[in-house]
DNA sequence: TTCAATTAATTGTACTTTGCAAGTATTAGG
DNA sequence: CCTAATACTTGCAAAGTACAATTAATTGAA
């Protein structure tokens, strides 16, 4: 139990897994990154370009083609922001609300599962852990920010 | 408290990012999948690369290259198996081993850090919680699995 | 007001990663 | 034996990545 950084390196990668199987909807097949996209885009308010992608952590370049793969695939709409016309902001289209609600489920069912073979009082407390390490992440300035010196 | 997807997506998101950013020691880089298959290489004993590119849900052609990549920058070896030649046993060099006890090492000082956000009793309820996790993913068939159907 | 500095986003280019298909070599099983 | 299965490698093509440079718009200080 002493080794943290076991304990979490088997828990991401299997994280990692799942992500990575969890994204075939209909006829198209999202990456995990582009699973990542619109999941931020859904939970911001019209965010702009610049923002999802330093929440994600990835370079503006990579992210602007992402972007421009995402609309081909009718999930994503990019409109000018009137108030500064160097900003795009982004919302789903119904497709995409669409796509991001179904791997939603998608994720929760698998994560229930995972969760029924632990007690009741286990699933709460590894829920209520988890919402602290997140917390304490965000206040750690070393470690596991968006953006990183 | 409801959403488990959304707690998951983010805890995963802080630890890609620490993964992402963790792994430049000495002269060399290690990509995430690099610094992954060293800690592998070194919990398990004398693995083959199937072995590997199975826990890790890599496809074996692309392992087979990160192999090659690593045995390039000297971190480790290849040996040929005596009792079936089809199979190469993977080890650490003296350099692979100094290079992923150091990954180790700063992993677990991010961690710290993120950790003295948390009182006692908490830190000891996370990680009793990602350990209880980590058993019931293993128990999973449908979720999180190294190979998934 | 004006113009240099900053910011948001895109494009060119080059490199890396990825995985399917195909191939080699070895072992296992009928 | 000889077919099937297994471990690993290489060819190739597609996708992902990021640095450098560019465009366009905004900010701010002289």
């Amino acid at each position: 139990m002493d080794n943290k950084r076991e304990l979490f390196q088997i828990m991401t990668r299997r994280f990692g897994l799942l992500n990575k199987n969890c994204c075939t909807i209909g006829g198209c097949d999202i990456s995990p990154i582009q699973s990542h996209i619109l999941y931020e885009v859904d939970r911001q308010h019209k965010p702009s370009m610049q923002q999802i992608a330093n929440t994600l952590g990835t370079d503006i370049t990579t992210f602007s083609r992402q972007i421009q793969a995402l609309i081909k695939m009718n999930l994503l709409n990019k409109t000018p922001d009137p108030s500064d016309r160097r900003v795009y902001t982004l919302s789903l289209t119904p497709e995409g609300k669409y796509v991001a609600t179904t791997i939603d489920k998608q994720m929760n069912d698998y994560l229930d599962e995972a969760f029924s073979y632990m007690s009741l009082a286990d699933q709460e407390m590894v829920l209520r852990s988890i919402h602290l390490l997140n917390e304490a992440m965000a206040k750690s300035d070393k470690c596991c920010r968006p953006i990183m010196g």
